[in-house]
RNA sequence: UUCCGGGUGGUGUAAUCGGUAACACAGCAGGUUUUGGUCCUGCUAUUCCUGGUUCGAGUCCAGGCCCGGAAGCCA
């Protein structure tokens, strides 16, 4: 199921970087091969916006009959955890996407790296230098204003490469001396004004311990990891584009294998918020309850709520490769949810919002098995037995006692057919002394079982219901967007910068806490579902008839089954609600 | 302000050599329906601006406008 046939292959709209590889393939250029990767670095969990990425650069190489690599860039040992490694390898393999024997880790090509830059040094392209971070920062100008050369560009590659060796037998205190490459301090590219190659940091790396004490940075580093695996189409996101002028100056003067970059735009999505960075924030100010929380765009978030691996790939295909910045409306991805899960997902009955229904002409003590289809959309999901009595629930949203225009629910005197079972008819509705609504009394026609009239009579609605003896308690967790529509124009705040990071971090929790959702989940504890539902496995996806798409959450147990609402049935009358508010008209 | 990139319906994308601007989502209207679901039908709505070349411009040329990215020893 998750292989795609070869029509849909050929019928699968094509993008500029698609049209590139496939040029490339054909004018041999690296002997027609492709080979892409997917290059993470283990800070954290995977979001939907890494799905793009990883749709795309395997997606491609599986297309042309190329390989992915997984690469983990684990080269800054400050911000790596192992614990992340693993992560995303089971976030992928989910996703359904399979990288072989090939995973490799940025981290084993020290060695390399460092012979790399020693080959720069010699030949006058790099040089040790022992200005401080801020001096740097001062001696790179700004996009107008063209950089000063460090004091230190012109040493002789005798001494460069001595206290480049130096460097790494750890001779010098941490943030004291980099080595740099030796471009163009006024190039009008920042990028190339003489960029850090090599920190000193006095960090344990999670896999190489501490066998370095200087560390490539990512500029340095990334060309070469794409290079040094054969890479022939590095695909990232546009914030690279500045970059690759740079990565093509290091290959060319190592005269090493050259992949070529191309860049397409990262993945943006109207409510919700993205990034790494953001998302920790979140899960660090404990705003959300973790990396895994059904709001979350996280991979293992949207997995714990429901969402279909098939149902992400299929919105990333939709969603096109392009390089314009834009937004995405989540409803297309809700689409692609409802799409897939409408035809996999058996249908069950529930009642979130109980109101209990007396039938006073159903014998007392009488229990009926009513049969009902697993899934309209699929047969061969065969039927089930349901059962039914004389006390039942329905939903209380499925009652009033003024009904508006256009409800066609039950209300005092209406007939409705319950599903699969009876029409029956609202005789009374019984209040306490508070006027508050305790229960209906109504009537049954015996004439209609299953759910049909024999005089051809119609109802207008069909509602769901449990028996009230037979069913089982529930609880039952709504989620809603994470940033709602009127909070989506504001922009979360840009976080970076080591030294203010903390400060920052601290800020951008109540910036990003204003803009969630207040009613982003919303716990349901009384709700009852039908007796089959008994043992669900966690995992487990149902439809509720008329409610949603709902899977069971791991919190599930024998003694309270605990459910996940994945996304909501789309709602025509929730919408004429909406739309008609204010036009409550008399019954 | 400098460099790089980008502007096609409300949103995301497509349009072979310069030849009828299309697909999907959303929205609206209707049909079917034992889920106000699904499905089906229809409708609304698009080339940033100005000028040029051309029989013909989303596409080519010139100028302008707007948006994004870039001044981490992050990735």
């Amino acid at each position: 199921m998750n292989e795609r046939t070869d029509t849909d292959a050929e019928e699968r709209r094509t993008d500029f970087i698609r049209d590139i590889v496939a040029e490339d393939v054909h004018s041999g250029k690296y002997d027609g091969r492709v080979h892409t990767r997917f290059p993470p670095e283990p800070n954290g969990y995977l979001h939907i916006g890494h799905a793009k990425a990883i749709c795309i650069n395997f997606g491609i190489a599986e297309e042309f009959g190329g390989l992915c690599n997984l690469r983990m860039d684990d080269t800054n040992p400050t911000r790596e955890e192992a614990r992340y490694v693993e992560a995303i390898q089971e976030d992928i393999r989910w996703l359904g996407f399979d990288w072989g024997d090939r995973l490799y880790y940025a981290s084993d090509y020290f060695a390399q790296m460092y012979a790399y830059a020693v080959q720069l040094v010699e030949q006058g392209d790099a040089y040790v230098c022992d200005l401080s971070a801020d001096e740097v920062r001062e001696h790179r100008g700004t996009p107008t204003q063209p950089g000063r050369d460090s004091p230190y560009r012109d040493r002789s590659v005798e001494e460069n490469l001595g206290l480049l060796e130096g460097m790494r037998a750890g001779e010098f205190a941490e943030g004291s001396r980099t080595l740099r490459a030796r471009i163009d301090m006024a190039h009008p590219n920042l990028n190339m004004r003489d960029p850090v190659m090599y920190r000193i940091m006095y960090a344990t790396h999670h896999r190489t311990g501490d066998d370095w004490c200087i560390y490539p940075t990512y500029d340095w580093a990334h060309g070469l990891e794409d290079s040094i695996e054969g890479i022939t189409h590095s695909l990232c996101s546009i914030e690279f584009e500045n970059h690759r002028p740079l990565y093509d100056w290091f290959l060319d003067r190592l005269g090493i294998h050259h992949p070529q970059q191309i860049e397409f735009a990262r993945l943006e999505m109207t409510n919700t918020i993205m990034g790494t960075r953001h998302l920790r924030v979140l899960v660090g100010e404990g705003l959300v309850s973790g990396w895994d929380d059904p709001r979350l765009p996280t991979l293992r978030g949207m997995r714990r709520r429901g969402y279909t691996a098939e149902a992400i790939r299929d919105f990333i295909d939709r969603v096109g490769v392009a390089k314009t910045a834009s937004v995405v409306d989540v409803a297309l991805l809700e689409h692609c949810l409802r799409e897939d899960l409408n035809r996999r997902s058996p249908r069950v009955m529930a009642v979130l919002d109980p109101l209990k229904v007396v039938l006073a002409n159903y014998p007392e003590g009488r229990v009926e098995q009513m049969e009902a289809v697993n899934n309209p959309e699929d047969p061969s999901a065969g039927t089930r037995m349901v059962p039914f009595s004389r006390e039942l629930y329905i939903e209380r949203e499925d009652f009033m006692e003024e009904p508006v225009r256009k409800f066609y629910r039950l209300a005092p005197g209406r007939e409705v057919r319950l599903r699969y079972a009876y029409f029956i008819t609202c005789q009374e509705a019984v209040r306490d002394e508070h006027g508050e609504l305790l229960e209906l009394r109504c009537t049954y026609d015996p004439a209609t079982r299953g759910g049909d009239a024999p005089d051809g009579r119609k109802v207008k609605a069909t509602l769901h219901w449990v028996s009230a003896a037979h069913a089982l308690p529930a609880q039952v967790r709504l989620y809603g967007h994470l940033v709602p529509d009127e909070q989506d124009e504001a922009c979360p705040p840009a976080l970076w910068r080591d030294e203010q990071e903390q400060e920052q971090e601290q800020g951008a929790g109540a910036d990003l806490q204003n803009r969630l959702n207040p009613h982003s989940l919303e716990v349901l504890s009384g709700c009852r579902v039908e007796p089959s539902l008994a043992g669900a496995e966690p995992g487990a996806r149902y439809q509720f008839e008329r409610k949603g798409y709902f899977c069971v959450d791991a919190a599930s147990s024998d003694e309270m089954l605990v459910f996940n609402r994945t996304v909501t049935l789309r709602d025509r009358w929730r919408r004429l609600q909406k739309a008609g508010d204010g036009t409550r008209a008399s019954p």
